[in-house]
DNA sequence: TTTTGCTAACTAACCATTTAGTTAATTATA
DNA sequence: TATAATTAACTAAATGGTTAGTTAGCAAAA
């Protein structure tokens, strides 16, 4: 029996995690580092030791979380033998993760509604290689005169754009659609028709006549 | 000289102006009441004799941003003489809304951040009046043969997902620029250039062949 | 004079961060 | 190899500031 009593790689992954969870469900504002505390059974001082402060933290969950994305995307991408199959595994890549760390969205549009004022930089560059590679795609493509010319941001905002409103409006759509469901808001929806859509709006409107 | 020093309909008013004004700048939870009370020159009490709490104060703000824009996308909608126009008009209202009012996506994207959770009845339908609207078109449209059969939520959220990361991330956009210019986010793009571009690829997208 | 509009002063709770200290683990020394 | 010195990991308990909401009562209007 080797138990270790202290291990600082431990203790520091323990409050990533926990505080990953926590800031997931209840936000920046609303998570006190009283509750990471606590669910990581470790006191709470130790957060500022390790992360300086409860800011230094969410900083590091959230570019944990894109760093992950950006992998996730990097390997999909691998596996593809066309430009269009890159595009089309960028939208899947991104939807399934969004979808399955519901969570994600949520933080990111928290994130991004209080705009740059004080995104720590950490998260910005992991923000940032997402859309590069996005980019580095459209490129690819109109070299090869797959894609018209396009303005990379805003596809890029109109898949991950799409994809988060998606998901963090579910609850919602479901409660509306128990109310009036005279209108379609693809309440039961799957992931992969949403994804399906999604990436075929976008192909047409980069299709070469 | 008619100052007059009692007028619960005026002070209510300005209560309200300056409460929006302050939550569009600062988000929900770092205005304070004081902050309202103080700018409007009023007793932090009022806010409560008047509203009941923060809360239903920041309910009527929003409820009031989206009936604006519900009423704005209605107007748009009425000098069009043809389908295609009306989603056109849709668009540009929205956008020229959002980037009028900066603030409005940092507060319509934080608050569909807490999804639903707490979303006020209020606040609630009034968005989904701004849906419905767009819902129609897309269906005049499939009926005229104009635009193929689509989801109609994926399309709204295409569109506002879009407009309202295009305007929160504007500072983000400008200041990446001149870190590294290598790939091309919009930052100088003009409100009519991105609202151009949103349209034209919904409207490829939903071109009937 | 009664109701409505309004204010000053207050409270109770919360919460990020610090401080001052303890205990475990590691390295150096005799 | 035992022990002393040093560092790293950790804790309990404040601190200090903030903030939503309340209360009790005054002043204007009706």
């Amino acid at each position: 029996m080797s138990k270790v009593k202290r291990d600082a790689k431990v203790t520091k992954a323990k409050i990533l995690q926990e505080a990953r969870t926590l800031f997931s469900i209840k936000g920046f504002d609303a998570t006190t580092t009283d509750d990471i505390a606590k669910s990581s059974g470790v006191n709470k001082a130790l957060i500022y030791y390790y992360f300086k402060n409860k800011a230094g933290l969410y900083a590091q969950v959230m570019s944990g979380l894109f760093d992950t994305i950006y992998d996730e995307v990097v390997c999909a991408r691998g596996s593809c033998n066309s430009t269009t199959d890159e595009l089309h595994a960028f939208v899947k890549t991104y939807a399934e993760y969004a979808y399955k760390h519901s969570y994600f969205p949520a933080l990111l549009l928290r994130e991004l509604s209080d705009s740059g004022a004080h995104l720590p930089e950490l998260m910005f560059a992991s923000m940032r290689k997402v859309f590069i590679l996005l980019s580095e795609i459209l490129q690819k493509g109109e070299r090869e005169g797959v894609f018209i010319k396009s303005i990379p941001i805003l596809v890029h905002f109109m898949i991950i754009g799409t994809i988060n409103l998606m998901v963090t409006t579910a609850p919602l759509r479901k409660k509306a659609m128990e109310i009036d469901d005279s209108v379609d808001s693809c309440a039961e929806c799957s992931t992969d028709k949403i994804t399906t859509d999604i990436f075929q709006t976008i192909q047409k409107s980069l299709e070469v006549k």
